[in-house]
DNA sequence: TATTATAATGTAATCGATTACATAAAAATT
DNA sequence: AATTTTTATGTAATCGATTACATTATAATA
């Protein structure tokens, strides 16, 4: 059976009104007068009626993640996957609910994010596939819809975003290749005009500046569809003969497995003839052999920061946007005993 | 601006009653009626509320996953994300939309799957992490709440389920091991009381008396927690100074992955020396070196089941359990060139 | 044509919460 | 003690849909 906030006021002995101040937390309650109604709420294990409180409030607990068709395979990357965990335990526990919007549009598109907003399924939304100059920044902004961008890739505009430290971390993992004694470093990218491959690749051409290594832009290859293990595969298959290259920093761990698969059926050692470096340190990293050194992105925390952030843009408190460290982890694929 | 289905009324020149006919396909509407609301709709760009609807109609379009705090890392599993990716393919473009509730229960608690349900956060479940004699099954039938269970756990009980061939699965692959020499095949198992473990080693019993090789008790072993890299790696290190086996089927390809590197590491070639066999066939497994050879499961077809059913009963329509076909991938590491 | 049957549309109650406003009770002030 | 201020609680309107029932228009029949 279920109970509605009347029959807890009927049993509890007051009006409706005070039951729901105690719902709310309401500090106009006596403590007795609350007493009573926390009883009757248990006694009938009453649960309240979301649809009536968002129907009533206008506002929607649930936090929206709008996954497009064309990319739904999203979901099934590691770094998608840990994101979302990151969310959920900061959601655990809490009011809120994360409702994965599954839309027939392309991801470019904004009209599900609109549309889940207004059927009030979500009350908020996170914006994780950006793309450079998100129209749906701007627009996410016109109607109102609480959001939290992951990534940065808006430069002249006001938002809040999450987002780790993609120039350091384009840094550090060309150095690296550049101390153990690289000339040459290919570097797999990400695709053309997503933020985070800008900002690695800002710091791929610093460490060149660092290190007074010319830049061979022929060294810089985007990938085109999506970072995955096949891409990875054959991007190093086909530069093999088309390029010299003696190091390689694959933006993505999936990827990089890729290419060290690529060097591997090439004959050619990982680690000891051609070091490579990748990007995420999702737990397929310490598996492959040899294992991964990479750059490590706190990935859950960034989704931990997401959700509570957004939830923060909901409640109308005062967000602030962070940006997250990342450090180099040093395994066998850089080492010449690997 | 929010428009209600009273301004698409006035807009129209008709009822509210009528735009809610025309919304939920009445047939007592008249052509022309029903273009001079649609119409209107258009104009105004008008979305329906789904609290308001869900409050009136007692119903949800949630379609609820809960996920228990203490093995919130299932969502970052390969087979897990797969089998959501499919679920999302058959929601993407219906009303339902999927909820992922992340609850401070343990996984046998039921609480927080009727809490979501009662709070009309989702209009019924998927029950994917069930166990032997899972007593959630039961009670969800007792409160009514529509659900799908992933797995046959329960066996004197009726309920709709979706399910892959595990038996066979544990078969095929215990008798691909037997017909390439093996004699004494080492079974790392999923989770003691999983029923998907049960099953698998239904097959791998079966496999035995039909090669007429003696089961020998101390070749078969339930991982204790979960089926990670680490825990495959953990058992065969283990496992090699304690007892004698010429094969390895393990019960899932990330398992599979941390025995292969488990065997390198001991300086024993896979497929070579010891052929390994694993489940469910993610991307991992062509990727790794030797590749994996393994039972594949439709997982994602498995996940858009579970989405149709559960809607289907949702719907009050009939709709029926699924047992999907499994097959043999064979790779190179049951092979001795491998 | 008058009457009845049928189909289309409208009116108004309802779902379960929140909250502005009204009222009652208690505390503070004179 | 009378009056004012403050605090706690209650009453009733409201959010946006659905739907039972009432009403009107149309078609079928006598």
């Amino acid at each position: 059976m279920n109970f509605s906030i009347k029959d807890v006021a009927k049993t509890a002995g007051v009006s409706v009104a005070t039951v729901s101040r105690v719902l709310n937390n309401s500090d106009k309650v006596t403590g007795e007068t609350r007493e009573k109604v926390l009883r009757a709420i248990k006694t009938l294990g009453y649960v309240p009626n979301y649809s009536a409180k968002s129907l009533r409030t206008n506002l929607s607990t649930g936090i929206g993640l709008v996954i497009s068709h064309d990319v739904d395979y999203f979901i099934t990357f590691p770094y998608f996957s840990e994101f979302v965990r990151g969310m959920g335990q900061t959601l655990s526990g809490t009011d809120y609910h994360l409702v994965m919007v599954m839309s027939t549009d392309s991801r470019d598109d904004i009209s599900s994010h609109l549309r889940a907003f207004e059927r009030k399924v979500v009350g908020g939304v996170v914006l994780f596939d950006v793309m450079d100059n998100d129209k749906r920044i701007p627009i996410l902004k016109k109607y109102r819809v609480p959001f939290v961008v992951v990534g940065r890739p808006n430069l002249d505009e006001d938002y809040i975003y999450v987002d780790s430290d993609n120039v350091k971390g384009g840094m550090i993992a060309t150095e690296h290749l550049f101390k153990i004694g690289c000339k040459r470093v290919l570097f797999i990218n990400g695709p053309r005009g997503h933020s985070a491959s800008r900002y690695r690749l800002d710091g791929y051409l610093k460490a060149h500046k660092k290190f007074g290594i010319q830049i061979d832009k022929k060294l810089i290859i985007y990938v085109k569809s999506d970072s995955d293990m096949k891409n990875g595969y054959e991007i190093v298959k086909s530069s093999l003969n088309r390029i010299k290259f003696d190091g390689i920093f694959v933006s993505g761990d999936f990827m990089a497995t890729g290419a060290m698969k690529a060097l591997k059926d090439s004959g050619i050692r990982v680690g000891k003839d051609i070091p490579v470096v990748g990007f995420d340190d999702v737990p397929i990293a310490s598996m492959v052999t040899p294992t991964l050194t990479t750059v490590k992105q706190p990935i859950k925390d960034i989704g931990k920061a997401a959700a509570s952030t957004l939830v923060d843009v909901m409640d109308g408190k005062n967000a602030i946007s962070k940006v997250f460290d990342v450090s180099l982890v040093i395994r066998q694929s850089t080492s010449k005993e690997g």
